[in-house]
DNA sequence: GAACCCAGTATAGCGGTGCTAGACATCCTG
DNA sequence: CAGGATGTCTAGCACCGCTATACTGGGTTC
């Protein structure tokens, strides 16, 4: 029994991540007005029930895209920061990467913000990688500021802010690099 | 022609005002999932192609409501800024305004921020009430101050992003004074 | 005053949605 | 090799946004 369960244990799992990166392409290929279920079973070349016996319905499918773009910002967002050239302009370089994360995949960072989905962010059980992207936040800032994870909020807040208000149309893409100098000048820890 | 022709005018406008009215009671009772066109059309007795006469579409309605608000956020955010005891504590007010209003309104505020709608954002044409709203941030900022346009932008940002992740408890609600002081001591006008 | 006309309304229906019950096949177990 | 469990598909439900078409009742004109 083991040999074969086990087999069909991997299928499944393969399975699973078919339909999520499936799901994801179609997103970011017509937008998530395109992902139905029936566009996104034809997709994986398997039935709609079959979507249903691994996620409990579409915003779930939604929801483990999401958690995947946590996942990949995070990865970003230290990237970023610790190629940053010295620990002071590591801020303003997490900050350009989010929003060039943002630009880069809608799609994606629609699915992370915007749509509803089964994601809980209620308590103590925040997804890891969504818990992760909020440090590399908080390690812009000294480890000795007691106000850190408050500064993180806010700059997280601006930033997303920034990201959906431009994505909108509602403030110029224009000035960009003039709004994110602007926020590191005010945001930064103040040096010691 | 001219009297009876009149009245129908009346009439038309009372209905379409009547459907805007109606779709924001629905929405603000139980969600923008509840307002579907049978709904609606049931709601203010009449049947749907009614509301097709008045509208282009769903997202129409919708993004005639979410006009509506823009125009009570601009008098809301007018009147904190007016009602601020010294020109120093404007910003401060206007924010706290602003976050109250995407609280106490979170169907209104959807409809603005987050849901698909009619509304046009690209250049000049931007709706009286929206610029309104963004005007209000400008005017917190001294009128010699070459960036405040800039500052009003961030700070939009940064209120539109604590509105919505607090909403969807991505950060805790509990320190919304300490961050909202933060911004305030960070991006307010640096005194002549 | 009667015939006409037309704006405005409702009925009924189209193609699509998310989701699911039941029939069916396929493979492991005893 | 039969029995049973596992897994998949077909078919369909209730609902969605939206619209073509039929109808009716008031205003206009002869």
């Amino acid at each position: 029994m083991s040999a074969t369960s086990e087999r069909r244990e991997r299928d499944r799992a393969h399975r699973h991540r078919l339909i999520i990166t499936a799901a994801r392409e179609l997103a970011e290929a017509e937008g998530w007005d395109a992902v139905t279920t029936r566009r996104l079973a034809e997709r994986v070349e398997y039935s709609q029930p079959v979507l249903y016996s691994h996620f409990d319905g579409k915003d779930a499918i939604v929801g483990a895209v999401a958690l995947d773009g946590f996942g990949e910002l995070a990865t970003h967002l230290r990237d970023a920061r610790q190629g940053a050239a010295e620990p002071g302009s590591a801020l303003r370089a997490v900050c350009g990467a989010y929003l060039d994360f943002a630009t880069a995949r809608p799609a994606l960072y629609q699915a992370m913000f915007t749509l509803p989905t089964d994601l809980k962010f209620a308590s103590a059980d925040t997804p890891p990688p969504l818990r992760a992207c909020f440090d590399e936040f908080v390690a812009c800032y000294r480890a000795d500021n007691e106000r850190r994870e408050l500064h993180a909020e806010v700059v997280w807040s601006a930033l997303h802010g920034m990201a959906v208000l431009s994505a909108s149309g509602r403030i110029p893409p224009s000035w960009r690099e003039e709004r994110l100098d602007f926020l590191d000048a005010r945001l930064a820890d103040t040096p010691a």
